[in-house]
DNA sequence: AATAACAGCGTACAAGTGTATGCCTAAATA
DNA sequence: TATTTAGGCATACACTTGTACGCTGTTATT
């Protein structure tokens, strides 16, 4: 019965996780943290890292396949109300807005990190929000009949503009939330309505 | 006739700038530099420094200003060309590529750093890249002769896009950088398009 | 010509870092 | 019950970091 063993470890595991995702949201950004800070804060001893981890690096790439879980389940949240409200653009983005209020730190990760670290570290972030624009590009080419490259650059740019919004949402108060989701969601409609006027003249 | 001493004082403040700068074009972040690493490629003692700067983050603040002296650069060229030449979204997102490809280093500083860092240097940065909302703001506000606040709000959607293409194109080659550039001014015409679709239609 | 100013250097120190080694103890296996 | 396994810890070592102090030698001023 070795349960007692894993569930233990998978404990020590999580607070190491946590106490990184902690440190994290104070104004810090992922290359900054010290392996003996993250244990410190963790209640460990430096050493005992290592019998989870085999660097910082993993735990920054563990991080990101956090965040992506969390992304993952905004999506499916998103596509239910979706289903049910009417403006998909509108929703999206207050869908958005509400999951980064809710889990700040896991989202600071993403957003604040999707530049600099490491080339690995970009390369895993990249990977998760490449998910979101995929998605998004299926749903516009479902609906709109748009070619694939047309409906994929669009999305990127939508994806762009909502995470750039959520990334400056993240240090502000509710009012100022909401004048940025505004702004986001005029965004989006300039870049929808164009996409389409667009290429309803050029389609022949 | 104190001149001697002033050029050479000049001239181990340039040399210093040039090593951050140099460190700063591998894959580091400003974050990542230290004092000593700095005064080491500028083959200087540490000490050295500080006759030059109060700190690491001062010396990362005249960074930041060199990078708006050359964005300001940029601004002027691309009007230039703008005047002789049609296309004005096409020929700015050419012009910038150009200007990252000429002097990557200072660029990276901006468009890497943009986020992270501590609260002083992402202020400067982004009171930089306002300069160029505020001028293209103007510019649609005097073109279209729309809101100030509709604007606004493209102008950032576009300064948005066509930095985060900037931010991509760093480590790409001349192809790569060609697609990027295309892909950024497809972006810039649906938010054009589709800015002037709607306030068309909400004008009444 | 004498003096002051000052850029730059070498040394030194305290604090922080990653990690190698080896021990301890409780749980898992035999 | 005896033995192995493995999570956790303390100690230790070699670095790197920022910066305080005092000294140079050259330049600027008087």
């Amino acid at each position: 019965m070795c349960n007692n063993r894993q569930q233990q470890k998978e404990k020590t595991r999580r607070t190491i996780i946590d106490s990184a995702l902690r440190l994290l949201s104070q104004e810090r950004s992922y290359a900054s943290l010290s392996l003996r800070e993250v244990t410190r804060t963790a209640g460990i001893a430096p050493m005992s890292f290592y019998r989870h981890f085999e660097d910082m690096e993993e735990l920054g790439l563990v991080l990101v396949d956090e965040a992506g879980v969390s992304l993952r389940q905004l999506m499916r949240k998103a596509r239910q109300r979706i289903k049910k409200k009417g403006s998909v653009i509108a929703t999206s983005v207050d869908t958005f807005m509400e999951f980064i209020s809710d889990n700040p730190d896991i989202f600071r990760l993403l957003l604040r990190e999707r530049t600099g670290m490491s080339a690995a570290f970009r390369k895993a972030v990249s990977r998760e929000i490449q998910f979101f624009v995929v998605e998004l590009a299926d749903y516009i080419q479902q609906v709109e009949a748009y070619p694939e490259a047309e409906a994929r650059i669009q999305a990127e740019a939508m994806v762009l503009l909502v995470f750039n919004a959520g990334a400056d949402a993240l240090d502000c108060n509710r009012t100022e939330r909401k004048q940025l989701a505004e702004k986001a969601i005029m965004q989006l409609r300039f870049v929808a309505k164009g996409a389409d006027a667009f290429l309803r003249n050029h389609r022949k």
